[in-house]
DNA sequence: GCAATTCTATATCACTTGATCTAATTTGTC
DNA sequence: GACAAATTAGATCAAGTGATATAGAATTGC
């Protein structure tokens, strides 16, 4: 996907059509313009990323508490985002400046995606099963936990590290859950509630 | 910074001089091409990331044990990825595809600085301070965690955050304290040892 | 004070960009 | 098979790209 290589601005109609096995004008017929092109783009990868969310939760134990239920989260997103990482990597793109693509994808796919997260983190919070952490820094600190090694994985490559191999992810999702959902602090540290996949 | 706005090649040369207010010429007789600006961008920036988190180190009580001394890599490096979004605007741009640049930078300035971490994390794991994660699977989390909120700063705002206010720092440090260095198991839940900084 | 050097400004190079126009081709329906 | 609609292919547009050539203006060293 180029405009996940590149971002919006760098990645060229003819390079995206090239990719597609077509001709340059072909982008204009079908879509209206390049930017209308990169909207579908995205509402179809975040339609992937419900559906990957989706069918990797189904694969693991039903949750009981609401700290069970984020665990749950926790574990399909770095699954999702280890499975679609052009997503990630486009978002981060357009996410460090301000402009209109940003706002149509906030208002869009994030802030109601983000809104779910916080939901739960509050129900966790309140019932004290959760470390005291504000929900915006969770959310960050959170998703950028789960995505960055998939986003930056050729950087992680040339580190000597394979991201992609299924023992990292379930390793990184594991850690993940331990670090930001650790047991009540009346038992044992490791968390036990859930099973780990694949 | 453009190269941190747009990425590489959707930074022109005639808006980076622009935004140095002279003219595009003068880029290609500073430096020998784009590129080298780029270059000697990168190397300027990454010394101001060391300069930023020696002085926030300096700032916080001196360490002990081998997690105090990740403590105050984790306390300065959020700092500093609040103190310099551009720099890791460019690393996940740049991070996101193979390239000669990516190489240059992981051999130059990457590698070294995640074979730091991964030393001091080796330590506090031998001494059984930190929970049982893997190096890498620990680096990426925790650089996801302190610098995606800084990056993604725009798309913060539109959520409702502002993730530049100093409140909101010191809580994101804490709260990875928090959860990537708990107290060991023996000891109650709350991190006690680092004071927090302005 | 004046020449040598360094820096700045303008014009221009060949090339790539997103978009559009027009003609050729394929597809669907009777 | 015929005809209309949908799609594809090629050519071309103005605008923007990094780089360079050249001439003018400051600055430096003596």
């Amino acid at each position: 996907m180029e405009f996940a290589a590149h971002g919006f601005e760098a990645a060229s109609t003819r390079s995206i059509a090239a990719a597609a096995d077509t001709q340059q004008p072909q982008i204009n017929y079908h879509f209206e313009s390049k930017e209308a092109l990169w909207k579908a783009a995205l509402d179809h990868l975040f339609d992937r990323l419900d559906e990957s969310m989706r069918r990797h939760a189904a694969a693991l134990p039903a949750p009981v508490t609401a700290r069970d239920r984020l665990a749950v989260t926790v574990r399909s997103f770095v699954h999702a985002a280890a499975e679609l990482p052009e997503l990630n990597r486009i978002m981060v793109h357009e996410s460090t400046v301000p402009s209109d693509r940003l706002r149509w994808i906030v208002d869009r796919h994030t802030r109601p995606r983000f809104e779910l997260v916080a939901t739960e983190w509050r129900a966790a919070r309140a019932t004290g099963e959760v470390p005291p952490i504000d929900e915006s820094v969770l959310y960050y600190s959170l998703v950028g936990a789960a995505s960055l090694a998939y986003v930056n994985a050729p950087e992680a490559e040339l580190l000597g590290y394979n991201t992609l191999d299924p023992a990292f992810i379930v390793a990184h999702a594991d850690a993940l859950v331990l670090t930001f959902l650790p047991a009540p602090i009346s038992e044992p540290q490791r968390p036990v509630r859930e099973g780990t996949t694949t």
